[in-house]
DNA sequence: ATTATTATTTAGTTGAAACTAAATATATTT
DNA sequence: AAATATATTTAGTTTCAACTAAATAATAAT
């Protein structure tokens, strides 16, 4: 059994290794809200776990059995998500804050029940994959929003989660999961996109497009 | 902001108080499972902050703010006993152990929520009064099944919710809150009672029916 | 009314996970 | 290549909530 801190550092590092090599020190501090010295303590303490490879100075990078145990987090996390913004309707600026709170006190019995009643799925509500009971994740090849060039129609694949302003932001444009974008214009020198989609006609910062997951529309 | 542990407490304190005048230590040390040395510091901690008064060897009683905010846990956590029950369809043997972990990080907003998509329920699944948001239980005249004559009809208010075996048991008895009971016949010296309900006769020892609080049938 | 039993408290430890401050290693600039 | 800046680690503290063992108070039994 892991303490609720350990499995916060398993997430928050899998997390950050979705997007770098490996995972400093210093990335998964300012992820946690926490001093440096004291990831530098854990990251010990889970190493002699056998749950990430750690070389002082180096990063570290999660072992298989430290990934496991990090998606089953992942998992926990995903599924709340989805299941509190369904089935109780809470806005999705607000439920990563609720699954963050409530993922070390779900059981895998009412996990199971949770993935039941929603059939499934393969997403939460920011579009990020939810990996599968055995540690499988279908992640979609995409690119940031802010590297599509004009003229493009992108779909929209998944967006930053931890970020309550810009995902009202977002809503208030409709820019969810699966919606169509049409890319009218990308001024230069990181000035803002011009995009069309549901219909209506907006500009998006660089900032908020860089923070936006999108494929080639099908 | 309290910790989860001194939440645990009051809510254990609060529930030791719906039967006994005074919560004695040792009766919090069995409830928590935690050695009464350990009870001793925190109720000192707690008397620190208003939320009991603590006169040494006496037990102890909740302040006024002290009674309010074990009020909100026990809200919390027969909420989601009956959320659990209704929603995921959670056993009802398995519902307090479930909310026991969850209770602890449900929000002020997701409680609003479960409430209202529950109808702001009075009861529980087992028959305990659900505070409401004020702080107001109200809770029914009752006594317990085992105190019951021969030839008495009485109707089941409230179960025992912490042993899963005992409520299995009467899971297959149907003595759920609401059912009615006719009490056929009371075996002397401690023995078992002879019951109908539900159309089935059967006997019932006298340390379940113990655990079991009824009222007169209406 | 003593004595024995049980309950409660005191005193001192332990372990987890955070912290600060100082030391050291790595990376970046000039 | 040396100097500076940044990142990381070490060492030592702090806080919380548990623990054990021993002392003391309250209750029950003889």
């Amino acid at each position: 059994m892991l303490s609720q801190s350990m499995e916060n550092y398993l997430k928050v590092i899998y997390e950050v290794l979705e997007r770098e090599d490996r995972a400093a020190t210093s990335a998964i501090a300012d992820q946690m809200g926490v001093a440096s010295a004291s990831v530098t303590a854990m990251l010990k303490k889970l190493a002699g776990l056998q749950l990430l490879t750690y070389e002082r100075y180096q990063g570290v990078r999660l072992t298989p059995a430290g990934e496991k145990t990090a998606l089953e987090i992942v998992r926990h996390h995903r599924l709340l998500e989805l299941y509190l913004a369904e089935a109780l309707d809470v806005p999705w600026d607000r439920v990563h804050e609720e699954a963050e709170r409530l993922e070390h006190a779900l059981s895998d019995d009412l996990e199971e029940r949770i993935a039941t009643a929603l059939g499934d799925p393969k997403v939460d509500p920011h579009g990020s994959p939810i990996p599968s009971r055995d540690g499988i994740v279908d992640r979609v090849d995409a690119r940031r929003l802010s590297s599509v060039e004009a003229g493009e129609t992108v779909t929209v694949v998944e967006v930053a989660d931890r970020d309550p302003d810009l995902l009202r932001y977002l809503g208030k444009l409709e820019m969810f999961p699966g919606t169509v974008v049409r890319v009218l214009a990308v001024e230069p020198f990181q000035g803002p996109l011009v995009l069309r989609s549901n219909g209506r006609e907006f500009i998006l910062g660089r900032q908020a497009a860089d923070e936006i997951q999108v494929s080639v529309s099908v």
